[in-house]
DNA sequence: ACTGGCATAGATGTGCACAACATAGTGGCT
DNA sequence: AGCCACTATGTTGTGCACATCTATGCCAGT
């Protein structure tokens, strides 16, 4: 009995901070809570049923990732992404993406093909303007593409910088044809089921950057930067 | 008046955190607080004339960052390095030294060239043993390297592993011949100034590289792993 | 009608008291 | 002498009351 909560040696209060932390991060990364929501501690801390200090805790944890910001009597708000700092976030997962290449556990799990290609359906399958949809579908499709990455701080900060981008490609969705956007993210998806099949990392790594090269560009043209401007490098 | 204490966006409270923040990790970042150092909130909170609460959320922050983690009922320990994660976080930051070579600001600022010169001098004129002075050198020698490049993100995560690291880089120092070792970090600085004064950032990244994966090779080979180990890849 | 100042409500920041927990030392039993 | 249980001490975790700050809306004066 013991050993189900002991089997992680952290602490039951870090865990369960921990655990409200994914929580609000995915709601902030899936826009239910979008740039600019205010978030509230007491009502945050009603609902996961605990005070305001671990909810303080968690939330001065997600104002060091620059999720959210806390302001003295107003509240703890969603940060949004400026153009210049989303270019050289999505920049840096460039890098990384290509670097990934030589760091990938190999073999591929074959699960990683049939999970693809389920979030692939649940892409298509969604309603018309749905953004917290697609940023759930969104989370399944990136998360378990970079764990296949084999090192861990590799693996982390992909992870890290991922969260920051995605709320701001979700907030850039609603001005792009919908359609044709579902198109390319199921494109998108065939093509890693393709790579992940041949075994190839290095393929794998180059069409992840691929996505995030693509990804930049409509990001940055949904908030009204055209291709070419130096804030949308080509 | 109110200029000089508004003129960044962050909240008194968040200044002060920062700064209380940046000085304890210097002091895990120089070995003044070695691994396994137990740090105690009360003590802390006296030095920096703040109650435990704002004191508990620097170490919130720096148990976030992995440099301390809070253990309830023992204290707030400074964190030790496994060599499988170092050799991880030292692979990423050869990738990003590499990569950063496209995303230096240009032209070098002329001052950089002196200031290095100025550290090397103080490395050479180091009492043999002083790791701590070692500790104060090596910050001052990365860190304005690091803010050469350009990109912000690139920047940030350059740190943040450089944080991650240098404790452990100086716990295996001892075990090294301290002159030998004083003057290959000389030449590494002359390295340095050469291709900044060539004006040449993809030099500039591959030695950065170049000094890192010296710096892999020489901390694992202290913590008693020879090279060729897996751990220790060539 | 408009404007300026003020009161108020509600948010985060701080300090403190107490709970929960781990460790070391001590004393008694075998 | 050795071992076990317990107790004392000191640490982090939690909850609460209050301080501080911001924004809003009301009200009086013009």
């Amino acid at each position: 009995m013991e050993g189900s909560r002991q089997i992680d040696d952290r602490s039951a209060a870090r865990q369960r901070a921990d655990a409200i932390y994914e929580e609000i991060r995915n709601r902030i990364c899936t826009n239910r809570y979008p740039p600019e929501t205010a978030l509230h501690e007491v009502e945050l801390a009603t609902e996961f049923s605990v005070s305001r200090t671990p909810m303080r805790r968690v939330l001065s944890m997600l104002e060091h990732d620059d999720l959210v910001t806390a302001r003295h009597g107003v509240g703890t708000i969603v940060t949004a992404v400026e153009p210049e700092r989303l270019v050289e976030v999505y920049t840096v997962r460039m890098i990384l993406a290509q670097a990934a290449g030589d760091y990938f556990r190999l073999p591929f799990p074959p699960e990683s093909i049939q999970r693809l290609l389920e979030v692939r359906e649940v892409f298509l399958g969604l309603d018309e303007g749905d953004v917290i949809g697609f940023g759930d579908a969104n989370l399944q499709y990136y998360l378990p593409v970079i764990d296949l990455i084999e090192n861990g701080c590799l693996r982390e900060m992909h992870r890290t910088l991922f969260y920051q981008t995605t709320r701001m490609w979700l907030l850039s969705l609603p001005t792009m044809p919908w359609a044709e956007t579902m198109a390319a993210v199921a494109d998108e998806l065939e093509e890693l089921v393709r790579v992940i099949k041949l075994e190839d990392p290095i393929g794998l790594g180059l069409v992840m950057r691929n996505h995030i090269f693509m990804s930049r560009r409509r990001v940055l043209a949904g908030l009204g930067i055209a291709p070419g401007d130096p804030r949308n490098p080509v």
